[in-house]
RNA sequence: GCCGAUGUAGCUCAGCUGGCUAGAGCAGCUGAUUUGUAAUCAGCAGGUCGUGGGUUCGAGUCCCUCCAUCGGCUCCA
């Protein structure tokens, strides 16, 4: 007998060999038919999986997370076995259960087949066909000398190549039906469970993400284990599209992109210069009052700052190429970041430790030439403008420093409505020390800093290994778009390279030269892909105090045009941004266009104004709100604005 | 940069296997209408079918080049 451990505490006994299924079924039959995969003592078991000691076990259904892995990483065996049938001969690879979308993909070697979109249709029919044969999921152990053959035979380098970095007497093969596959377990009982299938995309995919290596056909898909699921999955993604920041951009029309111009260089229209403007204005307030000084730098530099910096041994054959200038010896660079500039203001004169932190901020464009299969909107582009900062501090107030910043960014991320944000501690990957600069103990001092700075502010933070800047860790402050793909926003980076690289300094008290640590930071990221996120995030509707425009103002004949100009000059009065419609279509024409461009309120102006003073207001969200005079109205979204916006403290 | 797809009017889309002056709705303009919440009526205008080449008697449609966009990969200061 052997006693398993259930997640609610309570300790069931069980003869030696008894599957998770089988205790499924002795809770109750419901549970045991949702039952799809399982978990023994924290390691994933089949549900068909015999087991033969004491230990704790969580069942997994559909509704868990690893429920859904299991489930799709079933689905990727299936999709497998139905490429192989329609294109024999090709090399399969992996198949997971895909990390940051739903569903899952195949990665495969096609040889000389292609499959283009067309004939997915019928890979998903043939998917189906082998889920409705209900085959049994089994796992099977083989040696590692049997499972090298079996894919020398097939001639599939790719599985050898898995094969041999694994240990012999660990690795186990997956059947169902005709198929078998390579795979460490975590599957569903049958494939009768998949009952929807939808292949989305065919891309291309290097084989271990390395460029260097062949590139494989990637086919990625979703399934259910209910068709409705599927329906309202795919109603899902059509709703998402509506958030789309490229599609709301144009239709609000806040920015565009011009072929003629150059790919990946926004231009921002005058609604959208507008939003930025009082998203530059808002942080500007928090930074004034958290001790930053605005500066202002240039948008090209000579080479030589960018080979001090190091970014030009780094970046220089992949970046826009040097400036030249009538005299040949000279080279600049558009500017790719601003710390350099701000390392030379800092630079400018001598400090004294009582003089520090130096804090200089500046919304910086900078220009890096992204391969043009990257360039994405407004998220990733090759001109943008960063919210950037640089603090100068001396290594005792780099703590300090470092959590005054988390709560500056957390006080941006809290007055837009970012509730959902990961916060990501970037380091170093410890296997390619190559892509780095500086010394070892800095790095490990710095990387030390944002996980202690993350902890002491409680942010729930993960931590994600070769993501770091070449010049050292980060603290990111990840946010989803509409799709879920997940984007950088906010980050903080603690630097001890480049203070070195620029020879910077201060007085301390002991009288000697000391080398300051600095700290770049841009709670936006960037305005460009902020305004791209946020976008997706309201669907357009911001709150009232980055309205590019608050207030309609309809003017329900030529003869009230006059009281329609002096409630706009009223609401100007009180900052206010209204604009002036005068009516030549129906009141609902003009009603639904205010909507469709976001204007949250549109007051009618008509004869009650001329009659007693009052105007009719509407609030697109709630109807009408009633007449009332201009001054009340001022005096109602001014409310609603301050509601929505709070001070930063200090 | 790589793999796959797409590109017809300001927007959303028709245009079948190549065949008369390339169509529609919305938006725009003109006139009429003045009716408070998903569409008032009539008329007008708007496109070298992304670019350049080729095949053909004939190309929006077939082939190639380039450009841009979309979904991924890689990259991301």
């Amino acid at each position: 007998m052997i006693a398993i451990t259930l997640p609610d505490g309570s300790v069931k006994n069980f003869e030696a060999g008894v599957s998770p299924m089988d205790v499924a079924k002795s809770i109750s039959e419901g549970l045991a038919r949702n039952v799809i995969s399982a978990s023994f003592n924290n390691e994933t078991v089949e549900a068909s999986t015999p087991l033969t000691c004491d230990g704790s076990l969580v069942l997994y259904t559909w509704r868990d997370d690893e429920g859904k892995k299991a489930f799709w990483h079933s689905s990727a065996h299936i999709l497998a076995q139905a490429l192989e049938e329609l294109y024999p001969g090709i090399k399969l690879t992996i198949g997971p259960a895909s990390e940051k979308t739903k569903g899952f993909y195949y990665d495969i070697d096609l040889g000389n087949h292609a499959i283009s979109e067309k004939d997915l249709p019928a890979i998903e029919k043939k998917m189906l066909e082998i889920a409705r044969g209900k085959h049994d999921f089994k796992m099977r152990e083989s040696s590692k000398a049997d499972a090298l053959d079996f894919y020398k035979a097939q001639g599939n380098e790719y599985k050898v190549e898995l094969i041999e970095a694994l240990e012999d007497g660990t690795i186990t093969f997956c059947d169902h039906d005709t198929f078998t596959d390579l795979c460490r377990g975590g599957h569903i009982p049958n494939t009768g469970i998949v009952k929807a299938v939808k292949l989305l995309s065919i891309a291309g995919a290097y084989w271990r993400g390395d460029e260097n290596n062949k590139q494989l056909t990637r086919i990625s898909g979703v399934t259910f284990p209910k068709q409705k699921e599927l329906t309202e999955y795919l109603a899902l993604l059509e709703e998402a599209k509506k958030r789309d920041h490229r599609k709301l951009g144009k239709e609000l029309e806040l920015f565009t992109f011009s072929q003629k111009v150059g790919q990946g260089l926004p231009l921002w229209l005058p609604k959208g210069a507008a939003l930025r403007e009082r998203l530059e204005n808002f942080l500007k307030a928090a930074q004034k009052k958290a001790g930053y000084e605005m500066v202002v730098s240039p948008h090209i530099g000579q080479k030589e700052l960018y080979v001090t910096s190091g970014h030009y041994a780094k970046y220089g054959e992949d970046s826009f190429q040097p400036i030249k200038t009538p005299n040949e010896d000279e080279e600049f660079l558009l500017k790719p970041m601003n710390c350099p500039h701000h390392c030379e203001i800092y630079n400018s004169k001598p400090w004294s430790y009582k003089d520090l932190p130096k804090r200089y901020a500046e919304f910086g464009t900078v220009y890096r030439y992204e391969q043009s299969g990257e360039l994405h909107g407004l998220t990733r582009v090759r001109g943008f403008t960063q919210d950037d900062a640089h603090i100068f501090c001396t290594p005792d107030q780099l703590d300090m420093e470092f959590k005054k910043v988390i709560d500056l960014v957390l006080y941006v991320f809290g007055s837009l409505g970012f509730e959902n944000f990961t916060a990501q501690v970037s380091v170093r990957d410890l296997d390619k020390p190559e892509k780095y600069i500086g010394d070892v103990e800095h790095w490990e001092k710095a990387e030390q800093a944002i996980i202690n700075a993350a902890q002491e502010k409680g942010l729930d933070y993960v931590i994600e290994s070769g993501e770091a800047a070449f010049y050292g860790p980060k603290l990111d402050f990840m946010v989803k778009d509409a799709l879920g793909r997940s984007w950088q926003l906010g980050t903080i980076q603690v630097d001890y390279n480049l203070p070195e690289r620029f020879e910077l300094e201060y007085k301390g008290s002991d009288n000697e030269l000391h080398r300051p640590v600095m700290i770049h930071r841009a709670p936006f990221g960037s305005l460009e892909r902020f305004v791209a996120i946020l976008l997706e995030h309201t669907g357009g509707n911001f709150p009232l105090w980055l309205m590019p425009e608050q207030v309609s103002i309809l003017s329900l004949s030529e003869k009230y045009e006059k009281y329609a100009q002096k409630v706009l000059n009223l609401l100007e009065n009180a900052e206010i941004r209204a604009l002036v419609d005068n009516r030549n279509e129906t009141i609902g024409k003009k009603i639904r266009e205010a909507e469709m461009n976001k204007i949250p309120y549109m007051l009618i102006v008509g004869e009650q104004e001329e009659r007693d003073g009052t105007i009719s207001v509407r609030k697109h969200s709630q109807g009408d709100l009633g007449v009332m005079k201009v001054e009340e109205f001022a005096s109602l979204i001014q409310d609603e604005i301050k509601k929505t916006i709070k001070e930063f403290n200090v």
